[in-house]
DNA sequence: TAGTGGTCTAGACCACGCA
DNA sequence: GCGTGGTCTAGACCACTAA
């Protein structure tokens, strides 16, 4: 049986090659490149596609460019790391942490939503919802409380007693055919308050910031409402900012 | 004496001419566009115009596309609006906000920098900071605490006084031609210190969100390491998360 | 003026979704 | 198998920078 073959597109190969290029070469900060007339024949493709290749090392802020003057190495010629601006999941997020993911389950119940998810998933009149309620762990320690919602008709068959996925992200995508694309997420801090205290066992007035994000799939359909309070002492949200 | 005159690319003539289609057909989520073939032949351009015309509206999450089946509106079909991912001016923030943005200035000094500071600025051995501390504010309340520091070589001539620029940014371009382009932040739930209670009045324990951030220029070289401390009463902090 | 990246054209073939 | 968007080629002219 053979694995599918992946096509990798041209401009992708173009660009590793213009990396190892940058690393042979040991090119620094500020560094020129070659013309993009150069790259064409050292690498047998046409200009669209030295192009299309340079445009994703721009976009990964590896190399910036000058109408007129040429194509320069960022310092460092590292791709700064991701941010919150990149959606993923919160065991990625632990993991990409350097910590061991864990998830301890609270309740999986079928309720009736709130007004605001109502409005925020477009719910039809007396639709409930399915929430689910975790502990997220990160090598033991607690990380986030964390709390997600889907419309019930989501969820073919009963309600689940136990789900086995670490992510809630494979589950959805698995079981429900849900896939999720982008999110939009509202950043609050704030305090644990009397449920968390007794859920996970956390101190009184201790410091969350809690990720209020609503997940959208492709075509813009609202799909997850989540309540993620995260532990500020284990981790660190960065935001990349551009004009 | 003549304006500049900007030409305007075809594609972003395309693009301004397939939202104009939009809005006549009255299109709504999910209706699919005409294919590429089509609108080429219509606006009279070559197929990569319409590609690229296409790829800015996809960018702005306007559109979405379909291998094999086609290009369609989103729903809704306006774009969202900007999250924490993009770099703006706390003038700026506070104005999208709705309120009117003031500035109280509480000093401007030239000081040692911090270890971080060294670190985060590439400092030279030696080489000091001057750090100008405002408190911002909206509409008359209390928005944020700012305090921001550049290298002192950046600023040419003695140490101002004061600033009439509402903005940080504006004066940092008029006055140091310094040219922000991303900054990189990191969000912390905080809550009121010593200092900022004493300079601002804020009560005790209130509970705030520090973004602390680097700004950068187009080269990576960084220009400005700010703290800034907002009143989450006042903002809401969104980032739209993307996979 | 020479050299660079930015935009645009015309045409080709490929990969995917669906009937 | 057809129609869609995805990738790629070859070639042209424009806009900006620096000598």
């Amino acid at each position: 049986m053979k694995i599918k073959e992946k096509t990798v597109s041209l401009s992708t190969q173009a660009k590793k090659k213009i990396l190892e290029y940058i690393q042979e070469k040991e090119l620094k900060g500020d560094d020129q490149l070659p013309p993009e007339a150069v790259l064409m024949e050292s690498m047998g493709v046409s200009r669209h596609t030295v192009r299309e290749a340079l445009a994703l090392l721009e976009q990964e802020r590896i190399i910036y460019k000058i109408q007129g003057k040429g194509t320069f190495v960022s310092i460092p010629p590292v791709p700064i790391e991701g941010g919150l601006e990149k959606l993923e999941s919160i065991t990625r997020m632990i993991e990409n942490a350097g910590y061991e993911p864990g998830t301890r389950w609270l309740s999986i119940a079928e309720v009736s939503p709130t007004q605001d998810m109502v409005e925020k998933l477009a719910l039809k009149p007396g639709e409930t919802v399915v929430t689910f309620t975790r502990l997220r762990t990160a090598s033991g320690r607690v990380a986030a409380y964390c709390v997600d919602s889907v419309r019930r008709s989501a969820i073919s068959g009963p309600v689940p007693l136990e789900v086995t996925e670490e992510s809630m992200f494979e589950y959805l995508e698995e079981h429900c055919q849900l896939y999720p694309a982008y999110a939009v997420a509202e950043i609050v801090p704030t305090l644990t308050d009397q449920r968390m205290m007794l859920d996970a066992g956390m101190q009184k007035n201790q410091l969350l910031l809690l990720l209020h994000q609503i997940h959208y799939d492709r075509q813009r359909e609202p799909l997850i409402y989540s309540m993620d309070y995260f532990n500020p002492e284990l981790f660190k949200f960065r935001v990349n900012r551009m004009k």
